[in-house]
This record gives C-alpha cells, sequence and structure tokens, in this order.
DNA sequence: GTTTCATTTGAATATTTTTTCAAATGAAGG
DNA sequence: CCTTCATTTGAAAAAATATTCAAATGAAAC
C-alpha cells in the first residue's frame, strides 16, 4: 500500500535518497549533455570486437587494405568493410586510394585521445 | 578463374599488400595480446547506454543507491542493476551498505585511467 | 522469528548489433 | 567502351546484448 503511493508519486522507492529537484537536475543533465552522447559513440566503435582488433592491426602496420585485414582476421571483407564505415563515421580511421586498392590507416590524433591506452603496452 | 586459384591459397584479394609470413605474425600478435581482449571488455562496458549514464550520475552525484539511478534514469530497478553488476565486474563502481540500501559510487582510479576525458568536459 | 523492502538473480522476451550473401559501384587497364 | 577486381552497400539471417517479469535473497526493524 505505501508501496503503491510511492510509485504513484513516480519514485522507485520508499525513501529517494536525494530531493526530486536533484533527480529533475540531474535527468536534464543527462538529457543537455550531448558530448556524453558522442562519447558513447566512439567508446562503442573502440569497443567492437572485431573494430578493436582493426585498430590494433592498424597500429602496427600502419597501412592496410581490406582484403589484407580481412585474411589477417579471417573475416569475410564484407564484415571488415562494415567495421570500417562504423571506425570512418567517428573518424576514428582514414582512407586512401591507390588505383584499385583502398588503404587504411589510423587517425592517429583522434585515437590517442580516445585511447591513450599505449604506455600501458596495450596496442604495442 | 584466378579468383579461384587466390581462394584456394587462403586469401581474400588477388595481391595482398604484406606476405605470407607478416599475416601469420600478426594473427599470432591477436591471439597473445590478452590485454587487447580485457580492453574491449573495459571499453564496451564502458560504452553501454546506461552505463554510461550511470557513470556519469555516480561521477556528479558521488553517491547514490540503485532506486535513485532508476528514478533519474527512469529505467526499472532490476535493469540498472544488471548493468551495475557490469560496472561491477570491469571495477568501475564500489558498492557500500548502509541498511537495506547500497550506495554505489565511482572507482576513480579505475574510471580515469580508462576515461581520461574529465578534461574535455566530457564527464563534468 | 516474522515482516519489510532494497537489491539481486534467472529465465523469457525484445532489441540491437554483427555477419553473411548477392548485387552494385567505380577506378584502371586493356 | 568493356572487363576486371577491390570495395561498398542493402537486406536477410544469426548472434549478442538489454530489458522485463517474477521470484529469491538478505539485512534491519519490529
Amino acid at each position: 500500500m505505501l508501496q503503491r503511493t510511492v510509485q504513484h508519486l513516480g519514485f522507485k522507492c520508499l525513501g529517494p535518497t536525494i530531493t526530486p529537484e536533484r533527480i529533475l537536475r540531474l535527468r536534464q543533465e543527462l538529457v543537455e549533455n550531448e558530448e556524453l552522447q558522442r562519447l558513447r559513440g566512439i567508446l562503442h566503435a573502440l569497443s567492437g570486437p572485431l573494430r578493436l582488433k582493426i585498430l590494433y592491426l592498424l597500429h602496427r602496420e600502419s597501412e592496410l587494405c581490406v582484403c589484407d585485414l580481412a585474411d589477417i582476421l579471417d573475416e569475410s571483407v564484407s564484415a571488415v568493410s562494415h567495421q570500417l564505415r562504423v571506425l570512418r563515421k567517428y573518424n576514428l580511421v582514414r582512407a586512401r586510394r591507390d588505383a584499385k586498392t583502398i588503404f587504411y590507416s589510423l587517425n592517429e590524433p583522434v585515437v590517442q585521445r580516445y585511447l591513450r591506452l599505449e604506455k600501458e603496452a596495450v596496442l604495442v
């Protein structure tokens, strides 16, 4: 019964630790903070299993074409291409055309900004 | 027909840019580098839309209980709890019990190590 | 002990993301 | 131009992840 009153008031539990005003304020911050949304996109792009491997390989090789990546990763060219598109969307890689082949490389400044972990031997 | 030969040899395209030896070497690096796997897990934990919001809120409030988080995020308590479990798994948050309530807070060192973006006003 | 209530858990469902497959594009060489 | 072939694209299938719902746990108050 108390439970029902509480739910009617819109709270998930009897005694919220913070004030309703604070709740509203934080909700608003969440909506307004578009940088958070962008960060979530980049983190997501970085965290895809295939994508992180691609970044690692480009870190090691400096330039690789799509089919080389597919060979190394033992994935279809199409799957790699789809993932490269995501990486491109967030400016994490660059593309350069040489005849029929397209070479991809890291967009170092961007990657380093969001993945400054080289010192900890992750991308080494 | 050439295509077929190439595929028989196990390559995705006619002229791999790098040598087969290099391909094998890179494949091996990928397998051996378990730090990469761990990083992928943490990035994934950070990038979940609910989870990143939770981290943001804990950054702003320093301590919040599960139902406060659910209230602010307008999600079920259960959904929040499930996501907190992921954050706990990677040591991104800490839990403290006070009577019936469990308060969560950021594990600052870990979060900062992987999300050193405060300076760029993301978590501010 | 029994009840209360915040939280957790597990399994089922819903949703999102990846991967595959077939077809399209587009630059280069003939 | 016509062919070749690396790459991209779009839609369908497969896989992973998130969310819900109902039930369980567990600490504290009674």
